[in-house]
DNA sequence: TCGCTAAAACGAATAAGATTCGTTTGAGTA
DNA sequence: TACTCAAACGAATCTTATTCGTTTTAGCGA
């Protein structure tokens, strides 16, 4: 034991640990976390200095994995498509986080980046200024909504619950799981930049 | 002591002194929800067997007390657009319980009366079977997004943390707090129908 | 009206989990 | 070589949820 020639631990260990936790298992405690790492519970509070921390390190950790670098190359309407779906990927590869890091909704640096992005891509698209960020707002909240979609359970669209003929006919046409919440965004994409483009045509979105 | 002649509690009175306290605090223990109704926290367990189901019946209340009943007036796109309010609306009213129950994403019976309703309104609007579910989706995303944002700390949107200068500037323009996230659904209304509307018409919604 | 059952409260005990703190060891540096 | 600080440990603590057995009494059938 003492201080050990190579660290066993740091930021980025930890988070790595329990985001395997809980993509394996929904959730993590600190023990466990301590276990994989094969150390002492205590320990990681050399790093960490509390159990948010360790969602905080997951988040950022998730974040910087998935690369908003704009490639710039396109219409602004597939950029915006380009980002968003970056964006929502990071989430994608571990649904099981997303409970656990939306709870909180602080946004990380490296989201930051991409909203800046969106905001000069959107504001050369037509976006007035008076409307930039409510638009931005929009993207944001397809994205998060998408994410919660991916992390909930699939008999959240059971039919049996479904009393209107409409519903459960649609029920019945989607898929299930992953593929439907993947096409489900897709269609949202859709939704949302033919509405922001129809919008700024008609001068709704303008100055 | 023993059985009182009139209940102490129900899975409504407990939800309701929970949610006094979300209010007040963001968070609640059993013990504080046990001390609000002048009772021992193992008296709640006769109701109701978790902290998980107290969220529930939380969920329950407050989706109850708001009412998704159509008034069927109108044009499609205003019977859904005030569907949406009042959908976010019970989201709205208590801010804090926001991070508590996207947690879990299990949609209530009312909920599920107002996607009904949806369906029905949507699908005569124009909406083919095969994408009704997915736009559906969005109009739930949109509104958990819209939630989401409304429970985030007001310094996401803080200017220091932008680089570009049309986020800077978009930043600056809008305002903050609740009336910020209250325009920003508005406009999120105002893209999610004209991008339905947009799309049904070239028929890229059709069955 | 009597007696049975189950509801609804209590109180004590348990157990899990996060966090703190003092201690130890060894790495890096003046 | 000595000093300092980083980084691990181990024990202790404190908060919370949850369980279980007990008590009292309401409601109900005979």
């Amino acid at each position: 034991m003492g201080r050990p020639s190579t660290p066993l631990l740091s930021p980025d260990a930890i988070a790595v640990a329990a985001l395997r936790l809980v993509d394996r298992t929904g959730e993590f405690t600190i023990v466990q976390v301590a276990d994989a790492l094969g150390v002492r519970p205590s320990s990681l509070y050399n790093h960490l200095s509390s159990k948010a921390e360790i969602v905080e390190a997951m988040r950022s950790w998730v974040f910087r994995e998935g690369s908003f670098e704009a490639d710039g190359a396109g219409t602004w309407d597939q950029v915006v498509r380009t980002l968003l779906r970056r964006y929502r990927d990071c989430f994608a590869r571990h649904p099981r986080l997303i409970p656990l890091v939306t709870a909180y909704t602080v946004s990380s640096p490296e989201v930051m980046s991409m909203y800046d992005q969106l905001a000069e891509t959107l504001s050369q698209a037509g976006v007035g200024d008076s409307r930039l960020l409510d638009v931005i707002t929009m993207c944001d909240s397809v994205v998060l909504g998408a994410a919660l979609d991916l992390a909930a359970p699939d008999e959240v669209w059971a039919v049996d619950l479904a009393r209107s003929t409409a519903l459960t006919a649609a029920i019945r046409e989607a898929g299930s799981g992953r593929e439907r919440a993947d096409r489900a965004f897709e269609v949202a994409l859709d939704v949302l930049l033919t509405g922001i483009a129809s919008m700024v045509e008609s001068g709704r979105l303008g100055p």
